[in-house]
RNA sequence: GGCCCGUUCGUCUAGGGGUUAGGACGCCAGGUUUUCAUCCUGGUAACAGGGGUUCAAUUCCCCUACGGGCUACCA
């Protein structure tokens, strides 16, 4: 590769972004990075009617968030700004002129409601009305009328469009990275509009000029551009300028049922579709996933580097990526697998740093809860302990209170069926003895009690499901959790009797 | 309807003219942990169909089916 690589992402500013618009901004990053390039941020903000407050914002958010910041972009000038096509307008309409100068363009007077009418009048005939060679000379554009007459009614105001001027009769070879050679008979395209009459390029154009004038050298976008790419290559010849390279993207498809993934399939199907929570859709932030996680399944979503890896570091995403690798069939996105991910990336953190993410959680869950000892569990040593034995059955830091809130709060309800099976005639008077047997211990380690506990079972000829089973039960509410002896030890001598005593009330 | 793209376990995928078609998620079973979970071991399950080409096709070509995208003065 000779030219510099720059790549861009260029979303429109019409809402949260979703999923499928993250991975195609990361492709341009992990290949952007790969080949020392730079990776842009362009907003697209050509139409008005859909732009929506705040969009951009978030958008700048989630890239950050999700840790594959653009190397230009709003308020981060590289030399080729500004980087909204809203601030951009001046550019556009000198180049449909020039297209127009070249022969390659025309303006067009039709209405929209004579346009609609055409639409409908061939759809009953089972037919498509396409505006291109074959009727344009019947239509009202500049070539169908005089020159005079088509001088006239610009000065004179009258709402104009600039159509392209597809080539009749050419066989197009196109060519992508991903998908190879492409062949197109441009009889079958229209004569896009690129320059509507309220002033404003259509995507098409401005897209175009800006790729060209920001130098990008890879356009890297979804599947649903390909059946423009003839039309985009078109407007690279017409105006002389050599075409970046093209790698469309394959599409990522709903969980279940019909189509590709969008907007509202969040909300519908349970899991979401946003990297931070857009309205009232939940974002991955939100829901408790590490942008790790999130940047790892979607990079493997519609690409992987022929090993068995999975789990990639950023780094290791950007030193491994091609767009030669990425396939051509689109992949069903997979909710289950997303958390498998997520729960790959908490097992590798380090307890104290878990402990830290889980503490405003905690202190959240407590408030209102009164408890003779709180203060001893806030204590970060304490909190990275009591961490240490619960993660592993966690997928999210949110998960966390569930997995052991029994170390901050007694517990006052106790498993039913558990209660109904190990709750036995002698029980009771065998918890007693165990709450002697806690009272005399100097060392109040797991081990130490390990150690005692078992001495005192076998000493007595007790069966350890006489034993173990119940005082799970009184300690931790029901038959779940770490070592019991770990959690002994966690809520200390005073407790751990109380929750006994408690439990001889209480059954 | 037209144009374009695609098709390997339920899902994400590896592979590629001769393989016991490999891995991961999920699911199931066993082991460990006297709990739950983790972990380990094993199991389940796929080349859409039909024609070619070839000694040989899941792999190459064609057709069909199915899936998907586009078909706006939206991007």
């Amino acid at each position: 590769m000779n030219q510099k690589v720059r790549v861009r992402f260029a979303p429109s500013p019409t809402g949260g972004l979703h999923i499928g618009g993250v991975r195609t901004a990361l492709y341009n990053y992990l290949f952007a990075k790969k080949h020392n390039g730079s990776f842009l941020l362009r907003i697209e903000d050509t139409d008005q009617n859909r732009y929506v407050e705040g969009a951009e914002a978030y958008i700048i958010e989630a890239l950050n968030w999700c840790g594959i910041p653009f190397d230009e972009g709003p308020g981060k000038d590289g030399g080729f700004g500004p980087y909204r096509q809203s601030e951009r307008m001046h550019l556009y309409s000198g180049y449909a002129e020039m297209l127009i100068a070249k022969g390659h363009a025309y303006y067009a007077f039709d209405s929209n409601e004579k346009l609609d009418f055409h639409r409908k009048d061939h759809e009953k005939k089972g037919e498509t009305f396409i505006y291109n060679w074959h009727n344009r000379l019947k239509l009202d554009n500049s070539l169908s009328r005089s020159e005079k007459e088509t001088k006239e009614r610009l000065t004179a105001g009258e709402d104009y469009v600039i159509r392209f001027k597809s080539p009749h009769d050419e066989k197009l070879i196109l060519n992508d990275i991903i998908r190879g050679k492409i062949e197109i008979n441009t009889n079958a395209l229209d004569d896009k509009i690129l320059f509507k009459s309220d002033g404003m390029p259509t995507y098409h154009l401005a897209n175009i000029v800006d790729d060209h004038l920001m130098e990008i050298s890879h356009v890297i976008r979804g599947e649903e551009w390909l059946p423009s790419l003839a039309l985009h290559q078109l407007l690279y010849n017409a105006f002389e300028w050599q075409a970046p390279q093209f790698a469309h993207l394959p599409l990522i498809m709903k969980p279940a049922g019909k189509g590709k993934l969008s907007k509202r399939d969040g909300g519908e199907m349970g899991f979401p579709v946003f990297p931070l929570s857009w309205e009232t859709s939940k974002g991955y932030r939100e829901e408790g996933y590490f942008p790790e996680a999130v940047t790892n399944f979607l990079a493997l979503l519609g690409w992987n580097p022929g090993t068995e890896q999975e789990i990639f570091s950023l780094t290791e995403l950007i030193n491994a990526f091609s767009l030669e690798r990425v396939h051509k069939s689109a992949a069903r996105f997979d909710p289950e697998k997303t958390k498998w991910y997520n729960q790959c990336y908490l097992q590798q953190k380090s307890d104290g740093e878990l402990a830290q993410l889980y503490l405003p959680i905690l202190q959240k869950h407590l408030r209102g809860h009164p408890h003779p000892d709180q203060s001893q569990f806030r204590a970060m040593a304490q909190l990275t302990k009591i961490v240490s034995l619960i993660k592993e059955r966690a997928v999210f830091i949110d998960d966390f209170w569930e997995l052991s809130q029994y170390f901050f709060i007694t517990p006052t309800m106790y498993d039913v069926t558990a209660v109904s099976k190990q709750w036995k005639p002698d029980t009771p008077e065998l918890m007693n003895q165990l709450v002697s047997i806690l009272q005399n211990s100097q060392d109040f380690s797991a081990l130490s009690l390990e150690n005692s506990i078992k001495q005192w079972i076998s000493d007595k000829g007790l069966s350890y499901g006489k034993i173990m089973p119940p005082l799970r039960l009184v300690i931790v509410g029901e038959m779940k959790g770490p070592n019991i002896f770990d959690v002994l030890e966690v809520i200390g001598k005073a407790e751990s009797v109380s929750r006994i005593k408690n439990a001889l009330e209480k059954l």
